[in-house]
DNA sequence: GTCTATAGGGGGATAGAC
DNA sequence: GTCTATCCCCCTATAGAC
Protein backbone atom coordinates (compact mmCIF):
# COMPACT_ATOMS: atom_id res chain seq x y z
CA UNK A 1 0.00 0.00 0.00
CA UNK A 2 1.25 3.28 -1.29
CA UNK A 3 0.94 6.61 1.24
CA UNK A 4 1.71 8.67 -0.95
CA UNK A 5 -0.58 10.52 -2.69
CA UNK A 6 -1.01 10.67 -6.63
CA UNK A 7 0.62 14.40 -7.06
CA UNK A 8 1.23 15.97 -10.68
CA UNK A 9 4.49 17.57 -11.41
CA UNK A 10 1.87 19.15 -14.24
CA UNK A 11 4.08 19.45 -17.26
CA UNK A 12 6.54 16.83 -16.69
CA UNK A 13 4.34 14.20 -15.34
CA UNK A 14 4.33 12.70 -18.65
CA UNK A 15 7.70 13.33 -19.63
CA UNK A 16 9.80 11.95 -16.73
CA UNK A 17 8.76 8.24 -17.91
CA UNK A 18 10.47 8.43 -20.96
CA UNK A 19 13.64 9.62 -19.48
CA UNK A 20 16.06 6.99 -18.51
CA UNK A 21 18.05 7.80 -15.25
CA UNK A 22 17.19 11.48 -14.04
CA UNK A 23 18.37 11.74 -10.70
CA UNK A 24 19.15 15.46 -12.98
CA UNK A 25 17.94 18.91 -13.53
CA UNK A 26 14.21 18.42 -12.11
CA UNK A 27 15.01 16.56 -8.94
CA UNK A 28 18.52 19.01 -8.14
CA UNK A 29 15.64 22.03 -8.93
CA UNK A 30 13.46 20.04 -6.38
CA UNK A 31 16.19 19.59 -3.94
CA UNK A 32 17.13 23.27 -3.55
CA UNK A 33 13.31 24.59 -3.40
CA UNK A 34 13.40 22.53 -0.55
CA UNK A 35 16.68 23.41 1.11
CA UNK A 36 15.59 27.07 0.31
CA UNK A 37 11.89 27.24 1.13
CA UNK A 38 12.27 25.31 4.04
CA UNK A 39 14.69 27.61 5.71
CA UNK A 40 12.95 30.82 4.74
CA UNK A 41 9.53 29.98 3.77
CA UNK A 42 8.08 31.39 0.70
CA UNK A 43 7.67 34.57 0.91
CA UNK A 44 11.25 34.97 1.48
CA UNK A 45 12.50 32.59 -0.58
CA UNK A 46 13.81 34.14 -4.12
CA UNK A 47 13.92 32.01 -6.71
CA UNK A 48 17.69 33.18 -7.72
CA UNK A 49 18.77 31.30 -4.75
CA UNK A 50 16.87 28.27 -5.60
CA UNK A 51 18.35 28.30 -8.79
CA UNK A 52 22.39 29.07 -7.84
CA UNK A 53 21.62 26.56 -5.20
CA UNK A 54 20.55 24.29 -7.91
CA UNK A 55 23.62 24.84 -9.76
CA UNK A 56 21.24 25.72 -13.04
CA UNK A 57 19.81 29.07 -14.56
CA UNK A 58 16.51 30.96 -13.63
CA UNK A 59 14.79 30.41 -16.72
CA UNK A 60 15.29 26.34 -16.30
CA UNK A 61 13.30 27.12 -12.98
CA UNK A 62 10.48 28.36 -14.76
CA UNK A 63 10.36 26.06 -17.62
CA UNK A 64 10.41 22.84 -15.14
CA UNK A 65 7.91 24.02 -12.82
CA UNK A 66 5.77 27.37 -14.49
CA UNK A 67 6.06 29.42 -11.49
CA UNK A 68 7.55 29.71 -8.21
CA UNK A 69 4.12 29.12 -6.86
CA UNK A 70 3.55 25.60 -8.19
CA UNK A 71 6.88 24.51 -7.15
CA UNK A 72 6.80 25.64 -3.79
CA UNK A 73 2.99 23.57 -3.55
CA UNK A 74 4.89 20.59 -4.93
CA UNK A 75 7.60 21.23 -1.83
CA UNK A 76 5.27 21.32 0.60
CA UNK A 77 2.68 18.57 -0.35
CA UNK A 78 5.57 16.39 -0.42
CA UNK A 79 6.59 17.86 2.68
CA UNK A 80 3.62 17.38 4.60
CA UNK A 81 3.22 13.67 3.16
CA UNK A 82 6.66 12.93 4.31
CA UNK A 83 5.81 14.13 8.28
CA UNK A 84 2.34 12.64 8.16
CA UNK A 85 3.13 9.06 6.98
CA UNK A 86 5.16 8.34 9.93
CA UNK A 87 2.15 9.08 11.96
CA UNK A 88 -0.41 7.53 9.92
CA UNK A 89 2.28 4.06 8.86
CA UNK A 90 2.62 3.71 12.92
CA UNK A 91 -1.13 4.78 13.90
CA UNK A 92 -2.70 1.88 11.21
CA UNK A 93 -0.15 -0.65 12.44
CA UNK A 94 -2.70 -3.51 13.73
CA UNK A 95 -0.26 -5.23 15.18
CA UNK A 96 1.15 -2.99 17.91
CA UNK A 97 -0.48 -1.72 21.54
CA UNK A 98 -1.18 1.76 22.53
CA UNK A 99 1.49 2.31 24.37
CA UNK A 100 3.89 0.55 21.50
CA UNK A 101 2.15 3.11 19.04
CA UNK A 102 3.31 6.23 21.31
CA UNK A 103 7.05 4.67 21.57
CA UNK A 104 7.60 4.42 18.19
CA UNK A 105 6.23 7.53 17.60
CA UNK A 106 8.29 9.70 19.97
CA UNK A 107 11.34 7.63 18.58
CA UNK A 108 10.83 7.89 14.68
CA UNK A 109 9.66 11.66 14.85
CA UNK A 110 12.37 12.56 16.79
CA UNK A 111 14.89 10.68 14.70
CA UNK A 112 13.07 12.71 11.66
CA UNK A 113 13.14 16.12 12.86
CA UNK A 114 16.97 15.64 14.01
CA UNK A 115 17.51 14.79 10.40
CA UNK A 116 15.81 18.13 9.40
CA UNK A 117 14.78 20.38 12.10
CA UNK A 118 13.34 23.02 10.08
CA UNK A 119 10.17 20.74 9.01
CA UNK A 120 7.73 21.58 11.93
CA UNK A 121 8.03 25.37 11.87
CA UNK A 122 8.02 25.41 8.28
CA UNK A 123 4.81 23.42 8.04
CA UNK A 124 3.44 25.59 10.98
CA UNK A 125 4.26 29.08 9.25
CA UNK A 126 3.26 28.49 5.80
CA UNK A 127 0.07 26.54 6.33
CA UNK A 128 -1.05 29.80 8.65
CA UNK A 129 -1.14 31.99 5.05
CA UNK A 130 -1.66 29.31 2.84
CA UNK A 131 -5.20 28.37 2.35
CA UNK A 132 -6.12 25.12 3.81
CA UNK A 133 -6.06 23.53 0.29
CA UNK A 134 -3.30 21.21 1.16
CA UNK A 135 -5.19 19.01 3.45
CA UNK A 136 -8.00 18.88 0.87
CA UNK A 137 -5.39 17.10 -1.00
CA UNK A 138 -4.34 14.93 1.91
CA UNK A 139 -6.61 11.87 3.03
CA UNK A 140 -4.93 12.04 7.00
CA UNK A 141 -8.43 12.72 8.44
CA UNK A 142 -10.40 9.84 6.82
CA UNK A 143 -7.04 7.36 7.25
CA UNK A 144 -7.10 8.56 10.90
CA UNK A 145 -10.38 8.16 12.09
CA UNK A 146 -10.06 4.43 10.85
CA UNK A 147 -7.12 3.54 12.11
CA UNK A 148 -6.32 1.22 14.55
CA UNK A 149 -5.17 4.34 16.88
CA UNK A 150 -8.24 5.59 17.23
CA UNK A 151 -9.80 1.93 18.13
CA UNK A 152 -7.38 1.21 20.49
CA UNK A 153 -7.37 4.88 22.01
CA UNK A 154 -11.74 4.60 22.48
CA UNK A 155 -11.35 1.10 23.72
CA UNK A 156 -9.18 2.59 26.43
CA UNK A 157 -11.59 5.44 27.55
CA UNK A 158 -14.36 2.87 27.79
CA UNK A 159 -12.18 0.73 29.98
CA UNK A 160 -10.95 3.74 31.82
CA UNK A 161 -7.32 3.02 31.57
CA UNK A 162 -7.71 6.58 29.81
CA UNK A 163 -8.92 9.80 31.33
CA UNK A 164 -11.85 10.87 29.78
CA UNK A 165 -10.74 14.27 28.20
CA UNK A 166 -11.08 15.22 24.83
CA UNK A 167 -8.87 13.11 22.79
CA UNK A 168 -7.03 16.70 21.24
CA UNK A 169 -5.51 16.92 24.32
CA UNK A 170 -3.60 13.71 23.76
CA UNK A 171 -2.87 14.63 20.39
CA UNK A 172 -1.93 17.98 20.98
CA UNK A 173 0.10 16.55 23.89
CA UNK A 174 2.04 13.61 22.14
CA UNK A 175 3.05 16.45 19.27
CA UNK A 176 3.38 19.31 21.68
CA UNK A 177 6.14 17.07 23.76
CA UNK A 178 7.92 15.80 20.67
CA UNK A 179 7.55 18.95 18.26
CA UNK A 180 7.53 21.76 20.28
CA UNK A 181 11.78 21.54 21.29
CA UNK A 182 12.56 21.85 17.63
CA UNK A 183 10.15 24.73 16.96
CA UNK A 184 11.83 26.82 20.03
CA UNK A 185 15.41 25.74 19.37
CA UNK A 186 16.45 29.22 17.88
CA UNK A 187 15.41 30.51 21.20
CA UNK A 188 17.07 27.77 23.20
CA UNK A 189 19.97 28.72 21.86
CA UNK A 190 20.30 32.54 22.11
CA UNK A 191 19.12 32.45 25.35
CA UNK A 192 20.39 29.27 27.29
CA UNK A 193 23.36 28.82 25.30
CA UNK A 194 22.86 25.47 24.32
CA UNK A 195 25.15 23.59 21.65
CA UNK A 196 24.54 21.29 19.07
CA UNK A 197 25.45 18.34 21.36
CA UNK A 198 23.80 19.18 24.22
CA UNK A 199 20.39 19.87 22.66
CA UNK A 200 20.76 16.22 20.84
CA UNK A 201 21.57 14.76 24.18
CA UNK A 202 18.14 16.22 25.34
CA UNK A 203 16.27 15.08 22.70
CA UNK A 204 17.54 11.66 22.94
CA UNK A 205 16.36 11.53 26.25
CA UNK A 206 12.69 12.50 25.15
CA UNK A 207 12.28 9.81 22.97
CA UNK A 208 12.47 7.33 26.16
CA UNK A 209 10.71 9.87 28.38
CA UNK A 210 7.77 11.61 26.24
CA UNK A 211 6.39 7.86 26.49
CA UNK A 212 6.35 7.44 29.80
CA UNK A 213 4.97 11.26 30.82
CA UNK A 214 2.27 10.44 28.46
CA UNK A 215 1.33 7.64 29.80
CA UNK A 216 1.15 9.33 33.38
CA UNK A 217 -0.82 12.22 31.86
CA UNK A 218 -3.50 10.28 30.41
CA UNK A 219 -3.94 8.18 33.37
CA UNK A 220 -7.73 8.29 35.01
CA UNK B 1 10.37 47.90 38.92
CA UNK B 2 9.67 48.41 35.41
CA UNK B 3 10.37 45.27 33.55
CA UNK B 4 10.15 47.15 29.96
CA UNK B 5 13.21 47.97 28.75
CA UNK B 6 14.44 51.24 27.38
CA UNK B 7 14.01 50.98 23.50
CA UNK B 8 14.01 53.85 21.50
CA UNK B 9 11.99 54.92 18.52
CA UNK B 10 15.19 56.59 16.93
CA UNK B 11 14.01 60.01 15.39
CA UNK B 12 10.43 59.91 17.54
CA UNK B 13 11.96 59.72 21.02
CA UNK B 14 12.50 63.07 21.72
CA UNK B 15 9.53 65.01 19.93
CA UNK B 16 7.29 62.48 21.70
CA UNK B 17 7.48 64.48 24.80
CA UNK B 18 6.73 67.74 23.47
CA UNK B 19 3.14 66.49 22.09
CA UNK B 20 0.14 66.75 24.15
CA UNK B 21 -1.85 63.91 23.75
CA UNK B 22 -0.74 61.25 21.21
CA UNK B 23 -2.96 58.62 20.81
CA UNK B 24 -2.47 59.42 16.94
CA UNK B 25 -0.48 58.73 13.69
CA UNK B 26 2.78 56.97 15.58
CA UNK B 27 0.63 54.46 17.61
CA UNK B 28 -2.11 54.14 15.16
CA UNK B 29 1.01 52.82 12.48
CA UNK B 30 2.69 50.53 15.64
CA UNK B 31 -0.60 49.40 15.92
CA UNK B 32 -1.48 48.41 12.37
CA UNK B 33 2.26 47.14 11.96
CA UNK B 34 1.61 44.42 14.87
CA UNK B 35 -1.35 43.35 13.30
CA UNK B 36 0.36 42.71 10.29
CA UNK B 37 3.42 41.61 10.96
CA UNK B 38 1.93 39.41 13.50
CA UNK B 39 -0.27 37.65 10.74
CA UNK B 40 1.83 37.63 8.08
CA UNK B 41 5.52 38.03 9.09
CA UNK B 42 8.40 40.50 8.31
CA UNK B 43 8.51 38.90 4.39
CA UNK B 44 5.27 38.76 3.68
CA UNK B 45 4.33 42.19 5.01
CA UNK B 46 3.63 44.87 2.25
CA UNK B 47 4.27 48.80 4.13
CA UNK B 48 1.22 49.42 1.96
CA UNK B 49 -0.71 47.12 3.13
CA UNK B 50 0.15 48.18 7.04
CA UNK B 51 -0.43 51.88 5.87
CA UNK B 52 -4.09 51.29 4.72
CA UNK B 53 -4.74 49.42 7.75
CA UNK B 54 -3.52 52.21 9.41
CA UNK B 55 -5.61 54.66 7.48
CA UNK B 56 -2.44 57.10 6.98
CA UNK B 57 -0.49 57.03 3.80
CA UNK B 58 2.95 55.21 3.01
CA UNK B 59 5.03 58.21 2.99
CA UNK B 60 4.34 58.75 6.67
CA UNK B 61 5.23 55.51 7.61
CA UNK B 62 9.16 55.83 6.59
CA UNK B 63 8.50 59.48 7.75
CA UNK B 64 8.18 57.95 11.32
CA UNK B 65 9.96 54.52 11.03
CA UNK B 66 12.47 55.50 8.40
CA UNK B 67 11.91 51.47 6.95
CA UNK B 68 9.95 48.89 7.41
CA UNK B 69 13.37 47.09 8.90
CA UNK B 70 13.33 49.51 11.78
CA UNK B 71 10.04 49.50 12.11
CA UNK B 72 9.50 45.33 12.39
CA UNK B 73 12.43 45.70 15.05
CA UNK B 74 10.38 47.82 17.35
CA UNK B 75 7.37 45.78 16.89
CA UNK B 76 9.54 42.21 17.05
CA UNK B 77 11.01 43.88 20.17
CA UNK B 78 7.98 45.08 21.84
CA UNK B 79 5.98 41.48 21.15
CA UNK B 80 8.86 39.55 22.59
CA UNK B 81 8.81 41.63 26.10
CA UNK B 82 5.06 41.65 26.11
CA UNK B 83 5.22 37.35 25.63
CA UNK B 84 8.52 37.34 28.51
CA UNK B 85 7.03 39.96 30.76
CA UNK B 86 4.32 37.41 32.18
CA UNK B 87 6.67 34.81 32.90
CA UNK B 88 9.41 36.95 34.71
CA UNK B 89 7.05 38.21 36.87
CA UNK B 90 5.54 34.94 37.85
CA UNK B 91 8.81 33.29 37.98
CA UNK B 92 9.88 36.27 40.03
CA UNK B 93 7.69 36.35 42.77
CA UNK B 94 8.80 35.55 45.71
CA UNK B 95 5.75 34.93 47.73
CA UNK B 96 4.54 31.81 45.52
CA UNK B 97 5.14 28.13 45.54
CA UNK B 98 6.99 26.60 42.57
CA UNK B 99 3.35 24.49 41.97
CA UNK B 100 1.76 28.26 41.99
CA UNK B 101 3.90 29.55 39.59
CA UNK B 102 2.92 26.35 37.16
CA UNK B 103 -0.79 27.66 37.69
CA UNK B 104 0.00 31.37 37.20
CA UNK B 105 2.26 30.73 34.01
CA UNK B 106 -0.11 28.23 32.50
CA UNK B 107 -3.42 30.48 33.10
CA UNK B 108 -2.11 33.44 32.33
CA UNK B 109 -0.32 32.29 28.84
CA UNK B 110 -3.13 30.82 27.93
CA UNK B 111 -5.47 33.91 28.46
CA UNK B 112 -2.45 35.90 26.86
CA UNK B 113 -2.67 33.72 23.73
CA UNK B 114 -6.34 33.07 22.97
CA UNK B 115 -6.40 37.11 23.05
CA UNK B 116 -3.19 37.00 20.70
CA UNK B 117 -3.16 33.43 19.17
CA UNK B 118 -0.56 34.69 16.48
CA UNK B 119 2.45 35.54 18.88
CA UNK B 120 3.86 32.89 19.21
CA UNK B 121 4.46 31.51 15.67
CA UNK B 122 5.21 34.77 14.75
CA UNK B 123 7.57 35.14 17.73
CA UNK B 124 9.68 31.73 17.08
CA UNK B 125 9.26 31.88 12.95
CA UNK B 126 10.44 35.43 12.64
CA UNK B 127 13.75 34.42 15.29
CA UNK B 128 14.34 31.69 12.67
CA UNK B 129 15.45 34.53 9.95
CA UNK B 130 16.80 37.73 12.12
CA UNK B 131 19.75 36.99 13.75
CA UNK B 132 19.77 36.57 17.48
CA UNK B 133 20.12 40.67 18.33
CA UNK B 134 16.98 40.56 19.37
CA UNK B 135 17.77 38.47 22.56
CA UNK B 136 21.19 40.26 23.46
CA UNK B 137 18.56 43.57 23.93
CA UNK B 138 16.42 41.57 26.53
CA UNK B 139 18.20 40.53 29.62
CA UNK B 140 15.66 37.21 29.97
CA UNK B 141 18.80 35.08 30.52
CA UNK B 142 20.14 36.67 33.63
CA UNK B 143 16.36 37.38 34.83
CA UNK B 144 15.55 34.00 35.20
CA UNK B 145 18.74 32.79 36.31
CA UNK B 146 18.13 35.02 39.63
CA UNK B 147 14.66 34.10 39.80
CA UNK B 148 13.02 32.50 42.87
CA UNK B 149 11.61 29.95 40.24
CA UNK B 150 15.28 28.66 39.71
CA UNK B 151 16.06 28.69 43.73
CA UNK B 152 12.78 26.81 44.03
CA UNK B 153 13.16 24.37 40.94
CA UNK B 154 16.53 23.15 42.54
CA UNK B 155 15.50 23.25 45.97
CA UNK B 156 13.10 20.62 44.54
CA UNK B 157 15.93 18.56 42.61
CA UNK B 158 17.45 18.16 46.10
CA UNK B 159 15.01 17.33 48.12
CA UNK B 160 14.07 14.77 45.07
CA UNK B 161 10.60 16.16 45.22
CA UNK B 162 11.28 16.57 41.35
CA UNK B 163 12.89 13.86 38.60
CA UNK B 164 16.67 14.50 38.44
CA UNK B 165 16.62 15.38 34.52
CA UNK B 166 18.09 18.51 32.55
CA UNK B 167 15.83 21.48 34.04
CA UNK B 168 15.06 22.36 29.99
CA UNK B 169 12.93 19.00 30.01
CA UNK B 170 10.65 21.44 32.51
CA UNK B 171 10.38 24.53 30.80
CA UNK B 172 10.21 22.69 27.39
CA UNK B 173 7.31 20.81 28.71
CA UNK B 174 5.39 23.85 30.58
CA UNK B 175 5.87 26.04 27.09
CA UNK B 176 4.87 23.13 25.34
CA UNK B 177 1.79 21.91 26.35
CA UNK B 178 0.81 25.83 26.72
CA UNK B 179 1.41 27.32 23.40
CA UNK B 180 1.85 24.70 21.19
CA UNK B 181 -1.89 24.35 20.26
CA UNK B 182 -1.76 28.11 19.07
CA UNK B 183 1.29 27.44 16.82
CA UNK B 184 -0.82 24.00 15.57
CA UNK B 185 -4.09 25.73 15.29
CA UNK B 186 -4.30 25.83 11.64
CA UNK B 187 -3.71 21.91 11.64
CA UNK B 188 -6.29 21.62 13.91
CA UNK B 189 -8.86 23.54 12.26
CA UNK B 190 -8.35 22.15 8.43
CA UNK B 191 -7.87 18.44 9.72
CA UNK B 192 -10.01 18.22 12.45
CA UNK B 193 -13.14 20.61 11.57
CA UNK B 194 -12.71 22.20 15.03
CA UNK B 195 -14.70 25.52 15.28
CA UNK B 196 -13.37 28.53 17.66
CA UNK B 197 -16.07 28.06 20.23
CA UNK B 198 -14.48 24.70 20.88
CA UNK B 199 -10.93 25.48 20.54
CA UNK B 200 -11.76 28.04 23.27
CA UNK B 201 -13.40 24.93 25.50
CA UNK B 202 -10.06 23.02 24.98
CA UNK B 203 -7.66 25.98 26.21
CA UNK B 204 -9.96 26.18 28.91
CA UNK B 205 -9.99 22.87 30.41
CA UNK B 206 -5.93 22.88 29.56
CA UNK B 207 -5.29 25.68 32.23
CA UNK B 208 -6.18 22.83 34.67
CA UNK B 209 -5.36 20.31 33.26
CA UNK B 210 -1.59 21.68 32.74
CA UNK B 211 -0.44 22.30 36.03
CA UNK B 212 -1.56 18.86 37.39
CA UNK B 213 -0.15 17.02 34.23
CA UNK B 214 3.45 18.80 34.91
CA UNK B 215 3.30 17.82 38.57
CA UNK B 216 3.11 14.00 37.84
CA UNK B 217 5.26 14.32 34.94
CA UNK B 218 8.03 15.91 37.16
CA UNK B 219 7.17 13.69 39.54
CA UNK B 220 10.84 11.47 40.64
C1' DG C 1 17.09 21.33 -22.38
C1' DT C 2 19.75 25.13 -21.28
C1' DC C 3 21.34 29.50 -21.76
C1' DT C 4 21.32 35.16 -22.18
C1' DA C 5 18.72 39.06 -22.32
C1' DT C 6 14.90 41.52 -21.14
C1' DA C 7 10.19 42.51 -20.28
C1' DG C 8 6.90 43.65 -16.71
C1' DG C 9 5.40 44.76 -12.17
C1' DG C 10 5.51 45.28 -7.34
C1' DG C 11 7.41 47.19 -3.43
C1' DG C 12 10.34 50.24 -0.46
C1' DA C 13 11.74 54.66 -0.15
C1' DT C 14 12.05 59.80 -1.23
C1' DA C 15 11.10 64.61 -3.26
C1' DG C 16 8.49 68.26 -2.77
C1' DA C 17 3.94 70.65 -2.44
C1' DC C 18 0.63 71.92 1.02
C1' DG D 1 2.70 66.32 9.74
C1' DT D 2 0.54 64.70 5.83
C1' DC D 3 -0.28 64.11 1.21
C1' DT D 4 0.67 62.99 -4.21
C1' DA D 5 3.73 61.69 -7.45
C1' DT D 6 7.60 59.27 -8.68
C1' DC D 7 12.03 56.92 -8.55
C1' DC D 8 14.46 52.77 -8.87
C1' DC D 9 15.69 48.42 -7.60
C1' DC D 10 14.80 43.74 -7.35
C1' DC D 11 12.22 39.84 -8.39
C1' DT D 12 9.40 36.79 -11.23
C1' DA D 13 8.52 35.31 -15.61
C1' DT D 14 9.14 34.98 -20.69
C1' DA D 15 11.21 35.50 -25.46
C1' DG D 16 14.29 33.69 -28.28
C1' DA D 17 19.02 31.98 -29.60
C1' DC D 18 21.75 27.80 -29.37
Amino acid sequence: MSLYLPYTVGLMAAKKENRKLDRSTEEKIKSAARTVFHKKGFAATRTREIAEEAGINLALLNYYFRSKEKLFQIIMLETMQGFYQTMIIVFMDGSTTLEEKIEQVAEKYIDLVVEQPEIPLFILSEIRNSSGDFFTKLPINELLKKSSFMQQFQEAVQQKKVADVHPIHFVLNLMGLIVFPFIARPVLTHLGEMADAQFRTVMEERKKLIPVWMKTIMAP
